[in-house]
DNA sequence: AGTTGTACCATTAGTTCAAATAGTACAAGG
DNA sequence: CCTTGTACTATTTGAACTAATGGTACAACT
């Protein structure tokens, strides 16, 4: 499979990556089993560094998309294709978008709403 | 009454304000329809400029805590007490809390929420 | 020995935001 | 004229975060 990285792109090199092999998924050229470069040799193509790589794989594994392995390599998950359509991107972003929106209409400034996300984000405890 | 601004706290100016306020309102210092300095007075006293001055006010307004009456200056609210113990930003809090502690148990990425809630607060038509 | 995924740490550059200051301007009074 | 609250714009400072790189290390397997 070819991976091409757009250093000039303005979305981050690891979002490229997952964009592409989750293309290659819905497009039939990874099907379920297929193997994946290991970590490092793609990282050596791309000319990228590994932890770049290893983010992609984390998030695509968390998203059932691939199965790392360990020592035996990385390969397409068999649920794939399914999860391919299910982002969780967008369900967080729904969710916020609502209550953010109550909110708004309740005359909260926008600078206190940040202010209090970054205080539950600090929380590690939520 | 008696305010005091200290810039080697940590909290905010503004906040510091908008606290010793509600303070003198909570111990009864400040009554329904006691008058409060006007913002450009007070901004002369305490050393800040008046849009600080200007910003605590707004956010006191808003909280119903005081009345603003243009050119006849500000006083406090018939209400102030009661809406003292009414903390907006609590609610905020605790719904934030709510639907981050989601996203985590999901494997959702601080990094991944944090995006998309710049998403959210950059779209004005939320 | 070499490879696998994984888990750290540290650092760099770039971006975004909060807080505060400064200045200007307006309408409505007094 | 002076004050009232309000509403802008612009700027500066500092903090916090992201993305990416570089390096090291580990256990488990071939």
């Amino acid at each position: 499979m070819e991976i091409a990285i757009n250093i000039s792109d303005p979305a981050p090199l690891f979002a490229q990556l997952i964009d592409q092999i989750k293309k290659a998924v819905l497009s039939g050229e990874l099907t379920p089993g297929s193997p994946l470069p290991s970590i490092r040799q793609l990282a050596n193509d791309l000319e990228l560094n590994h932890n770049t790589v290893a983010k992609a794989y984390r998030l695509l594994e968390r998203d059932a998309i691939i199965q790392t392995r360990g020592y035996r390599g990385t390969v397409i998950h068999p649920d794939a294709r399914e999860n391919c359509s299910v982002d969780l991107n967008e369900w967080v972003n729904s969710e916020l978008e609502k209550v953010v929106k109550e909110f708004r209409k309740s005359g909260v400034t926008d600078s206190e709403i940040r202010i209090a996300f970054r205080n539950v984000m600090n929380n590690r405890n939520s």
